[in-house]
DNA sequence: TATTGTTATACTCTATAACTATA
DNA sequence: TATAGTTATAGAGTATAACAATA
């Protein structure tokens, strides 16, 4: 396959991740007002987003969804039970495990999340023609694909 | 314009953009990794690419360029010149101002950063059909014009 | 003995405010 | 008076290691 020994190929490529790498980095910015505006972080509102989807969760599985430390998610609890999104309960069948559920005001605030999500995905895609946003899924799918073989070659 | 209400494509726009955020996330994860390889954050990675792309630039000029304040390029650069990357230089006609360069090391790195881009793109992106990606680019040039706007709604 | 969460400690990124040296 | 960078201070995310309580 001589195409990917290509030069022109090579900056195609090159072009297409710099325009994604932008892209990611217009998106982050964007979504780090719109969370500052509810009083959350990148962090919390990951938190709080598994905790909308999950009902309730332990710290530990807290801790396996969002891929870090259980001292972090102790961290991150303080912080949110200080303010008041969620709270900590214990566990009616395991005394050593915390159970963490969202407050009204969590509650709430998920809600937000959520449409806040689809109103930035109607304004990003909204008016963009069904192939074109057929192909730029299918494009994403295969580089999820390919990226979640980068982090676990074993698989 | 009744599409825009319609509810698949509603859902179509949310899993849009649910999978970029995905695709975001794994990327990010992937970078992190090859960076710690190589003994650098995020943060201080952005510092090189500046000066690798500049060759030279003040801290001043590096904190409008990174967008953090210039105390943050202060933290930054005694990180990169403690592990040997950066060097700092006094500035031939304004002494209150300091010019920051690549030592070797950080030109060595410099480089590598930019084969590991190459490497990266090519992987992703280098067995794609033309047609899609140039679809897949000229959606994420549509989505960087929306997301600049938002960012600057007086522009 | 293994697991859950916490205390102890540390590194990194980030910010604002006050200050020094220079323009 | 204005600008470049630093010291002082603080909040936030993250990690490892040691430890307590419980399984």
């Amino acid at each position: 396959m001589n195409m990917i020994h290509n030069v022109e190929s090579l900056s195609k490529s090159r072009d297409a991740l710099s325009q994604l790498l932008r892209v990611t980095t217009l998106m982050s910015a964007d979504m780090q007002r719109g969370l500052g505006d509810l009083g959350l972080t990148q962090s919390r509102a990951h938190v709080l987003w598994e905790l909308g989807t999950s009902e309730q969760l332990t710290q530990r599985e807290l801790a396996a969804a969002l891929s870090v430390t259980p001292r972090n998610v102790t961290t991150l609890i303080d912080a949110l039970e200080g303010t008041g999104f969620v709270q900590r309960t214990i566990h009616p069948n395991d005394r050593r495990a915390v159970i963490v559920i969202l407050t009204n005001k969590g509650k709430d605030t998920f809600s937000t999340l959520q449409s806040e999500m689809t109103r930035l995905s109607e304004n990003l895609f909204g008016d963009l023609p069904d192939e074109k946003i057929e192909v730029f899924q299918a494009v994403l799918t295969i580089l999820g694909t390919k990226l979640t073989k980068l982090a676990s070659p074993n698989a």
